[in-house]
DNA sequence: GCCAACGTTGGC
DNA sequence: GCCAACGTTGGC
């Protein structure tokens, strides 16, 4: 079954339109066990958010899963999982995380409930619903 | 195995 | 720049 995630990143040190630089990013350098699920539960075909955090503060675009269950490279331990993704289509419109925060049929997704978290899961209604925010 | 102290993340 | 939330570490 297909799911949706939502990958934050903070856009001065990788952003959306470094992604799209580069074709293809590779997500890792997750250490926390809640996102590291997340990731390792993806497949190759997933859509993803892409978020910036900290700047910006609002999904900026859509990227697909292409490469899913890599072994970070960046930890020598082997224990953390990282993916590969590509940038599909920049939103026509961002949706904020305040404009998330206001619409109560958001309100229960993991990305409200655990803000500091980098790998969150989006349901498919929360989905559909965040492309039609985003005037998709 | 509990919990206080500390570090980090991320929204404001 | 501040601070709340959360995770991790280490003393007991």
């Amino acid at each position: 079954m297909e799911r949706y995630w939502l990958l934050k990143s903070e856009p001065f040190k990788y952003g959306w339109d470094d992604l799209e630089a580069e074709g293809e990013g590779t997500w890792d350098g997750v250490r926390n066990h809640r996102a590291k699920n997340n990731l390792a539960a993806m497949e190759v075909g997933d859509q993803a958010f892409f978020y910036h955090s900290r700047e910006g503060l609002e999904i900026v675009g859509i990227c697909e899963v292409s490469e899913a269950g890599i072994t970070d490279p960046t930890d020598e331990t082997g224990k953390w999982a990282a993916v590969k993704v590509v940038p599909k289509t920049k939103l026509p419109r961002p949706v904020t995380l305040k404009e998330i925060k206001v619409e109560e049929r958001l309100a229960d997704c993991e990305l409200v409930r655990q803000s500091r978290l980098s790998v969150a899961e989006i349901k498919p209604d929360e989905w559909s619903l965040i492309l039609k925010m985003a005037g998709v």
